[in-house]
DNA sequence: CATGAATGAGAGTTCATTCAT
DNA sequence: GATGAATGAACTCTCATTCAT
């Protein structure tokens, strides 16, 4: 595939990545993405040939990104406190937003397609990993109490997992997020 | 709407919570129900006039009978930790794929439904407020620890809502779910 | 058919009218009549077998009773003017009611069952040798100028049948429509 | 939108025009166009998205046609009277049943789309215009008598706009019509 | 490579008509 | 006689997908 080619593809994903956010996966036809992207019709089949195949490109370079953000995060932050605080805070940031996250787009589409979910449980382990690395660090440097990492860090990654999909219809006030966040996190705090 | 009519209504229920259950609320059609229904086309209109409006119903009648089951178990129990447990295996029962559950049409249908998201609001809170008071019965009798009732059963609600929708795609095994549990009640019992 | 069912389906015949003064007749089902008449879908099937049914029943009922009010009128009424003027009026009635007459549906039903357009041309026809006879009844009694009645006659008729299809979408205010009669009329009077 | 799309769109409305003529408005369906152009069914709704849009598209076209066939009259004919019987004949041909018009339609549609009424009246009010036009010209010419052209033209108007939609049921042979025409236009000519 | 016109399957919905009760 | 539940055909409209240009 040429550099032509590669900018093509990338703006498709760009474009669509708003699409699903707005729409979710059930609802959004290759239509939806053709009219987004200003292309035709029979030029969106070249690059992609379903919405799953654009929803699945997307969804692994996200995922991608995520992970390098909080990787970044342990280098550059000092505190495991604060790293823990920031990686949270992404997915704060995704329950409170007006315009929700491609969360429900994910939902929506694992939901359906049972023979990808093999991807969505790494996507979670992912999470979960990632947080129990940051409660080792903090244990290591005396920051956090002894706690069971393996079992503690699946609850957090769990409880954000949750809040992220459900509070774009719940709809609790930040003030309520952040009670919800303390007592999840009263257990680790010195 | 005669006895014969009553009946007819009471299959269609039945029959399409089943639709939901394997299909979510978004892939569902009419004629799916229709199918499901072993009725006509044209007869199904005779009773529901769309998807939603079958779901409603469903819904309205599901919800009333998880909490007459509560109602119950709070009256015939003894110990307010049986009572807790209780109401948790009842989620924990949706979690686990061998009774799937109609929890992921619930998430899809209040996600495009906006306007009906304020019915899913009061389900929470009634499931909140619910633990709050199994909390508070338990702190009285002095089986359980003093505890803030009001953000602890909001975080109970949320995890029991957040696991019953994402187990089905994340498939813990029992023992883990077990695990979970475990931790988020430590803090409770003395 | 028994004084009972005769009564039946007279109500039938009456609310159905009010149906086709709404709807005209194309867009007029069963189901609608049977909404208006408060009767079950197969009871209606008992008395008529068709909206056209239905429909023609009226238009026999209504043209016959037109054609008695003018007789009435003929034998009642003193001046030939004063006939004319109150059989005109019957038709500028129906231009200016807010609620359309049985004009739309009447148009209609002979636009599409082309079969039946003799009773169309029979009911015209009846209208016009009506007038013509109070044209010559006129000129009789020398309150009329001389004018052909046979062609006349038709003119008239053809404009009060004009008009009152027109006028429902044309909607002329009533100054309008009398400047267009006093015209229509001119010749007539001395 | 191309050449060929064009083409396509007139092809569609010149296949419509001729459907409309045969069943009226309110009778046709997008099946019944597409069936009569030999497109497909998602094909036709490339172009419109109606009946109704097919509808008017060809309303305006004609009323463009119709108004400029009587510009061209007026410019190249010399008398009034033969400018104000070519007009007419416009009128008279449609009435008779060798060229079926889309009177019928015109009227079905105006009646079941009042918001589009506004249209059919200023239809109404340009030929009613157009007519009086002719009439002050052939009263400047010396060719008509001094009559009111205002009330004139609008029943002259109100004629053939009736006669249009009443004469394809009531099949008057051309004989008589022309009898009423010239009982019509007897006030005018010296 | 890219376009966009075209297709046809399939969803929602309505109604005339029938028929067991 | 009367009911109204049930059927199935017909209609509108939308989209994934193809293909000539």
């Amino acid at each position: 595939m040429g550099r032509v080619a590669e900018k093509k593809k990338e703006l498709i994903l760009e474009r669509s990545k708003k699409v699903f956010i707005e729409k979710g996966f059930a609802n959004v036809t290759m239509k939806d993405i053709v009219d987004a992207c200003g292309i035709s019709r029979g030029g969106l089949y070249l690059y992609f040939s379903s919405t799953k195949e654009v929803f699945l490109t997307i969804f692994h370079k996200e995922a991608q990104l995520t992970a390098d953000a909080v990787e970044v995060a342990m280098w550059e932050k000092m505190t495991a406190k604060e790293i823990l605080i920031d990686t949270i805070n992404v997915y704060k940031d995704q329950m409170m937003s007006q315009t929700p996250s491609m969360a429900h787009a994910v939902y929506e589409f694992f939901l359906e397609n049972a023979e990808e979910r093999m991807i969505r449980k790494w996507q979670f382990d992912g999470l979960s990993e990632t947080i129990r690395e940051i409660l080792d660090y903090g244990i290591n440097r005396q920051e956090f109490n002894k706690i069971n990492t393996s079992v503690y860090s699946r609850q957090i990654a769990l409880f954000l997992d949750g809040m992220v999909l459900t509070m774009p219809v719940l709809e609790f006030p930040e003030k309520r997020i952040d009670e919800q966040i303390s007592l999840l996190l009263s257990p680790i705090f010195k």
